[in-house]
DNA sequence: CGGATTGTTCTTCC
DNA sequence: CGGAAGAACAATCC
């Protein structure tokens, strides 16, 4: 469940681990992880570099330093369960299993059964895309395609386009709940099921309420809580709810600062009441019943 | 074993 | 016609 803060954490890592490192060689294990396109993929990255790696909502687009056919963009959606994992070059032995107790730092091997693409890069390190639920993609696309692939997304809640004017102005004339308001991807870019949660959580506002409805007061703390938010999840790395995990195979930290999401049943930790999770905008939705009104 | 899971898109309805 | 709600879809787990 990679939504923004899981998203900017491994963009950030893999600027960091594999931009403008030459890629030596692309396994597709899976030709629909690569939009279908295998042949065009494998030709698209062999031999090439990523340049740049920007971010829009959740989807990252991965530039590339040599444009083939007009195609100089991959865009990489994580969707449900989609892990981008970085091993570097393996020297010698690495997984040695001893009493059945692994002496790696990980519990998991690389490749694995949902590992859909293996990228090798001149260093010998190795990018692999895992998926379980294989929802997401690395689709190659034309600098056309891209953009308008990038038209359709809001303003980046944590971007200077996202003003109070602007946050009032997608209230107007709406009958929907604030749940699917902020889910809406083309309303504000990069907000999940997690995060609306968390910010109608730190607003005082119930996720299922008509977006009509709430008081001036009300959206004005919706507003400012959800960049906090946003923030304190990069800093913290990210939510680890069952299977996102960050560019070294770690888990995000934030778990441990949720204050809703996931917590149905548990005590509210600010108030004690009992965390209620229902279904709004088709979602499973947590809430405190105290705090939120 | 079928219901639950989520981001996105498609379909239907008012 | 447009917005909103719900269904569909991807695939797997419990």
């Amino acid at each position: 469940m990679p939504e923004l803060p899981e998203v900017e954490t491994i963009r950030r890592d893999l600027v960091r681990k594999v931009a403008n490192k030459k890629i030596v060689h692309v396994d597709v294990r899976q030709a629909k992880a690569v939009a279908g396109m295998k042949t065009k993929f494998v030709h698209l990255l062999t031999g090439n570099r990523i340049r740049a790696i920007e971010r829009r909502g959740k989807l990252m687009l991965w530039r590339l330093a040599l444009p083939r056919q007009g195609i100089d963009t991959a865009l990489v959606h994580l969707k449900m369960t989609g892990q981008l994992i970085y091993e570097k070059k393996r020297d010698g032995i690495v997984e040695v299993v001893a009493g059945g107790h692994r002496l790696t730092e990980r519990d998991f091997d690389l490749p694995n059964s949902h590992t859909q693409v293996i990228l090798t890069f001149g260093d010998m390190g190795k990018l692999f895309f895992n998926d379980l639920r294989r929802f997401g993609y690395m689709k190659p696309a034309t600098a056309a395609q891209a953009e308008a692939a990038l038209d359709k997304f809001g303003p980046e809640p944590l971007g200077k386009d996202f003003t109070w004017q602007y946050f009032q102005e997608i209230f107007f004339g709406k009958k929907t709940s604030v749940k699917a308001l902020l889910l809406n991807q083309e309303l504000i870019a990069g907000l999940g099921n997690i995060y609306v949660d968390e910010a109608c959580f730190c607003a005082g506002v119930r996720p299922e309420r008509r977006v009509g409805l709430l008081t001036p007061t009300e959206r004005r703390k919706l507003f400012l809580c959800i960049p906090r938010i946003l923030k304190n999840a990069i800093k913290h790395r990210g939510t680890t709810f069952k299977d996102y995990l960050d560019s070294e195979g770690k888990r995000g930290n934030y778990s441990d600062f949720l204050m809703v999401f996931d917590r149905d049943g548990q005590s509210c930790r600010r108030c004690g009441t009992v965390i209620k999770k229902t279904r709004a905008a088709g979602r499973g939705t947590h809430f405190c019943p105290t705090c939120q009104r």
